[in-house]
DNA sequence: AGCATCAATGTCAACGTAGTACATTCGATG
DNA sequence: CATCGAATGTACTACGTTGACATTGATGCT
């Protein structure tokens, strides 16, 4: 480190792989052959060039590297929408462990959960020329996408599959789950099943109700319409909805949240009350098992692994249809949606 | 796109500013000043390369671009030990809505809890020339960091300090924290005080233990070390821990668990207890509200935003200083830390 | 001995972009 | 009408690395 007379730090220049060679008294080929390892360098020189770099300091510039090799990082866009929710975290923690696994690094971005900024953000992660894209698409279109697809940037769509895109996809189970939610509520004994979920336009909401309406179709139900509550994103609350719900002259026995965060306010207004509610939720969460909530769950950084799986082996093969990988969901029973619905009246068979 | 007689896709190659400009009819130097906007170029000229832009799908390289101009890329690196805890979640997502805010993204990489892979994960960026290096430290000694701090690259400690590295950090207010936990507890009139923590030689945990005891000697209490529980990482759980405690001839009328997983396992045992037992946690988590779980609490995102800070303004200013800066933590009242023991005689006035 | 082989090293050019320097055109001005 | 300056365009080169190819000297085989 050097000093100038005001005080002030002179960054000293980054050495290079001439800087090296240069101390080394070799050619900067010799240096570079030293530093990846392959082609052959004598003991005595690789020491000598060791040395030096250590002293210089010397960081292979990977952006140079790369440059060279056709323009591409050995970075991985993920691309999620809010990174508030934990639900997201889970994922990225398994994209990353799959891609480190691989030597590769994520680069995560969040869109804010606004459409607009969609297209933004990938374009700034595109111009750094990221391997892959992993994104949770939020936009209600995505054809800006397929140009870049076939340009060789796999893109995977994560938790919801994208629109206007051919790309493979990782998805959750989400009929499935739903559906085993309320055939086990209707095991009980329930035929008063409210469902709350928002914002409703999303495609796993989408999905999950339709697993909740056939399952109570297939069992004969056909009056939960009125205790379905699909808000959008700034309209009621879970809590609210709960609240709302259970005022009803015809309050439901039983409560499915749609997500976690639904569920999250569900319980805030359920936990004290004195009318025992049954209540299943879609996502597992952290201290669920404790509170005895029954859960709709499944392995989400699995989906994250899946995603960065994909990606990969589209990297190793272009070719070939979409695919579309699905996260198995699976019922957990924790007691909150096991026990009878307080009025035996309720129970009407068909 | 192109197909091959074989079916395949031929990934063409992606097209350069050079591409743009036969195609357009001009200079490369023209379609870079056209992108750039910089320079001066006639309507009809820009409008002819934006054209030929579009119709290649040109997207400049910013591997060349940032190459060109001197190596250093609009990626700032967060190194975090595990990705699965919630806590460095929300620090990642402070982390990344601040250098949003300033165009840049944030490289995630985990050490997995590895001291020994920390150097080489964070190898791995700076090869990638990243802007500022955010880690939270977790091997014991940090100085292979100093030569590339005097590169120019800054680098920011995130909830503890570097070893052996004079750099800017962020930590919470631990001391205080705890501290304040423990009059709390005391002033509801608990003598009998708990502390359950590992793994006990981390840094948040000394500084909290210490906070601990420091609060407990003001008030003159000295026997209290028999109900610490300080275990290493793969010592008994927290349930384990309680467990132990509470079936102790004198078992501690009040707990403070050490972190958020601490708290968990804590609740876990404690949930459904006859004995009322007085707990604080420290780290505020979801639920903890409702399930009314006094916290030592902070704001986790503004963790991560200010180290972001920190950074830009090392970027900004490389000269002064090291600056650290301090989270608040505050106490959060939610019941589970206000109420009485319940044997008064434990209650002796010093 | 003579030639092929191979290890160890060097030279040069190119990846895609953009800064420097310079060339051309055109209207305006003295 | 010559000249100046603004507007616009071109040629060249460097950024740091590495692939393709060249060169050297030593070893092995017939």
């Amino acid at each position: 480190m050097t000093t100038s007379p005001t005080g002030q730090f002179e960054s000293t220049p980054r050495a290079t792989l001439a800087d090296v060679a240069r101390l080394a008294d070799v050619s900067a080929k010799t240096v570079s052959r030293v530093m990846s390892g392959d082609g052959s360098v004598s003991a005595q020189t690789r020491e000598r060039v060791m040395l030096a770099s250590k002293r210089l300091r010397f960081r292979p510039n990977s952006l140079a590297r790369n440059l060279r090799h056709g323009g591409v990082t050995s970075t991985v866009a993920f691309v999620i929408g809010d990174i508030q929710n934990p639900f997201y975290f889970h994922v990225a923690a398994g994209v990353e462990k799959e891609l480190a696994s691989q030597g590769l690094t994520m680069l995560l971005a969040t869109t804010d959960d606004s459409p607009g900024s969609e297209a933004v953000v990938v374009d700034t992660l595109l111009a750094q020329r990221v391997r892959a894209l992993l994104i949770v698409p939020i936009a209600d279109d995505q054809s800006y996408l397929e140009g870049e697809r076939q340009l060789g940037t796999p893109v995977v769509c994560v938790d919801r599959p994208g629109h206007n895109l051919v790309a493979d996809s990782v998805v959750l189970q989400n009929r499935a789950g739903a559906a085993a939610a309320v055939r086990s509520l209707v095991e009980a004994g329930h035929r008063k099943i409210g469902f709350i979920c928002s914002p409703a336009e999303l495609y796993t909401h989408q999905e999950r109700l339709a697993g909740v309406r056939g399952a109570l179709l297939e069992v004969g139900i056909t009056d939960s319409a009125r205790w379905e509550r699909l808000g959008p994103v700034d309209g009621p609350s879970a809590e609210e909805s709960v609240r709302d719900l259970m005022s009803m002259d015809d309050p439901p026995t039983a409560i499915i949240g749609g997500n976690n965060r639904a569920s999250a306010g569900v319980i805030r207004e359920i936990i004290n009350r004195e009318r025992r509610v049954a209540f299943i939720g879609f996502d597992d969460f952290e201290l669920a098992d404790s509170l005895g909530i029954s859960v709709i769950g499944y392995d989400t950084m699995e989906m994250g692994r899946q995603a960065a799986r994909l990606a990969l082996a589209r990297l190793a093969d272009p070719s070939g249809p979409p695919r579309q990988v699905e996260i198995p969901t699976m019922l957990i029973k924790r007691g909150s949606g096991e026990f009878a619905p307080p009025d035996p009246e309720s129970v009407r068979l068909p």
